[in-house]
DNA sequence: GCATTCAATGACAGCGCTGTCAATAGGGGC
DNA sequence: GCCCCTATTGACAGCGCTGTCATTGAATGC
């Protein structure tokens, strides 16, 4: 429901306005307010409050009935008195489970896994876990270490996009023996549990498509494609099943640095000012370049779908709100996310998920190619 | 530097093909290799491997020159050997001092928090700690919930952008008596420390540059605004500015729902539909909408700036990549993240930071004002 | 009425590690 | 030759909590 206002949208009391760039001087530290008893409270000082023994108190806080209701309030009443916030350090040290799961993505301005981060995020914590993160940026080395890093804090699980793991990092998870799911990608065998597509599928789909559509003359042009084995993968796809039909792709161009629609639309420039025939569709490493192709397009008076098509990957919402909406493949991203909590959470619970799980993926008409 | 190559870009074997969407049984299930001895291995018996206390073998791992370098070495090759990692639980819990960060988001979809966590991550990480996450959803109950979960793991520090944060949420942090950065404004007194920029400074700053250009029916085009405080406070400098220069806004439509480009595409369609006289310019709430803008514009034959001129905030790449880069203005968001963990490793250190850190924002002139 | 059972609570030990203080052994100074 | 100092190592306790078993008292069954 939408909710409108005419010339008088929420207003708010005139604050502080502090112009430009600078920084004040930290003069007035307030003093911490009351550092009660010198620490902070502890179970044991709950349970004293509340006339009872520690173990009691742990239970009544945790719940599950085994204390009498009515000690149970007496020890929620004084641990609310005395701000008691449990330490989970010592109750997973001491207990078991941690309640902690270790993620680690190649990179977070690429919108995609910020979107799979969201999935994620909200059913662990729905689920009462947090995620503790880790950003490889591509580096197999940088994923190592996080992996070692990241398992010191013995999280119950661990949900990996992997950038390209080296040998010791899948023996760090495989000995860890704990729910791992390696997520994006379901083409290569996971070291426990997978959950993504598969890319070289998605792009054989969109060469099927394509080649459906009548094109002949395909052209590619992708970002750093070496670290990103994913859209390697698509590529692949997409080549072998040109292959099969008797085509071949024109051209091909790939950029060094990470997908950017600046990037896609530069390289889109460059690719056809390098093309000899040009080409009459371009297949773009993912929606951002494409996008950027888009814009090429539009600024150079180049007719999309008419004196050259495109297409992309992921189905992100910007291409959809094109004023020519993108021809693309929905990646279901958010899904995937999801569905790696699903399997984490139904591991922890003593269940046993499927090994495998490919969400799918849709491919988008589109009105670019 | 770029590298291309003609026809034949990186290829790799055929993977095997997995067509749509489905799921394997988890039959297979492959025992985990090697339990060593049930448990994981402790420092203990990494000490007895070596032969030498529990407590020479803990300082030998962890450095410091206190231990003769030859049974360092012993220790550090029994740690190899044994595979050892080691239990940060018990090591905080046992030494003190966590190495792990809360970092409490209002939502992962927008581009702009991704960017912000990224250069956080990047320099915790570089330091030696780890982001504890959480995603609020602008939901002032949820973030409360997050700080209480998030002080329960005894992180070092606390990295929040804060929604709308409630007195127990503010009380909880005072209390936890840790540093805590509020990251994105800097309007408000921070309970601790706060990096970012004005929000109300940027809308005045906007509006500034825009009556400078001669515009004087201004129409404002907003998400559902009453949970984004900041892009609330932009709009407050706005109309300020305004009125301090005799002009006032003639239309202003909020939109139910997140900031996005759709959102941005048909609330410009509609807010014109519904304008008597028509805007000469329109200040989005953000760059997300604005795109939006421009697209519709693109699609209904509008030219920008000619007959209706276009504004953002944050600078996203996307605006500037467009055929007629966005007017906006330059949040320099990861430059905050950045700060932020500077923030707190310089306090983790015994440092004494600016109390709040302005990181400044830039107009961008662009093209569609 | 007495054994039996169950609900409610507690004592104890220990999770794996590190801070503190103590012990040991050479080396150097006088 | 004796004492002091430093470098190196270790013993001990304890961080805050929970699993396990034990204890208590009251309710139940016959």
């Amino acid at each position: 429901m939408n909710h409108k206002s005419g010339a008088n949208c929420p207003k708010r009391n005139d604050s502080p306005v502090i112009y430009g760039h600078g920084s004040r001087a930290m003069d007035d530290h307030n003093t911490p307010v009351s550092p009660p008893s010198g620490r902070r409270p502890t179970l044991s000082q709950v349970a004293a409050a509340a006339g009872v023994s520690e173990i009691t108190a742990s239970r009544a806080l945790r719940g599950g009935g085994l204390v009498a209701k009515a000690t149970a309030d007496r020890v929620q009443a004084a641990a609310r008195d005395l701000n008691y916030v449990p330490n989970r350090l010592a109750g997973t040290l001491a207990g078991g489970s941690s309640r902690q799961v270790g993620v680690i993505l190649p990179s977070l301005s690429n919108s995609v896994f910020a979107d799979v981060l969201n999935g994620l995020e909200d059913r662990l914590e729905d689920a009462g876990y947090q995620p503790v993160l880790g950003i490889s940026n591509y580096d197999p080395a940088r994923e190592q270490r996080l992996i070692e890093n990241l398992l010191s804090w013995r999280p119950a699980g661990i949900v990996i996009a992997p950038a390209d793991m080296t040998e010791a990092s899948r023996a760090l998870l495989v000995r860890a023996d704990l729910p791992v799911v390696e997520i994006m990608d379901v083409d290569a065998a996971p070291t426990d549990m997978a959950v993504g597509i598969s890319h070289h599928s998605a792009g054989r789909a969109m060469a099927h498509y394509l080649l459906g559509r009548g094109y002949r003359r395909f052209a590619y042009l992708g970002h750093a494609i070496d670290s990103d084995l994913r859209a390697l993968a698509r590529l692949d796809g997409f080549r072998g099943a040109l292959g099969e039909a008797g085509q071949t792709l024109a051209q091909c161009l790939t950029l060094a640095g990470s997908s950017s629609v600046k990037l896609g639309r530069e390289g889109l420039a460059r690719l056809l000012a390098e093309a000899g025939q040009p080409p009459d569709l371009v297949y773009f490493s993912n929606d951002d370049m494409a996008v950027g192709g888009v814009f090429h397009c539009m600024a150079a008076g180049i007719s999309v779908p008419g004196d050259l098509a495109l297409a992309g990957f992921n189905g992100l919402e910007i291409g959809q709100a094109l004023p020519v909406p993108l021809t693309s493949i929905a990646s279901n991203r958010a899904a995937i996310g999801i569905e790696a909590a699903r399997h984490l959470i139904e591991r922890f619970t003593g269940g046993t998920p499927e090994k495998i799980s490919d969400v799918g993926f849709r491919l988008i008409p589109g009105k670019t190619a």
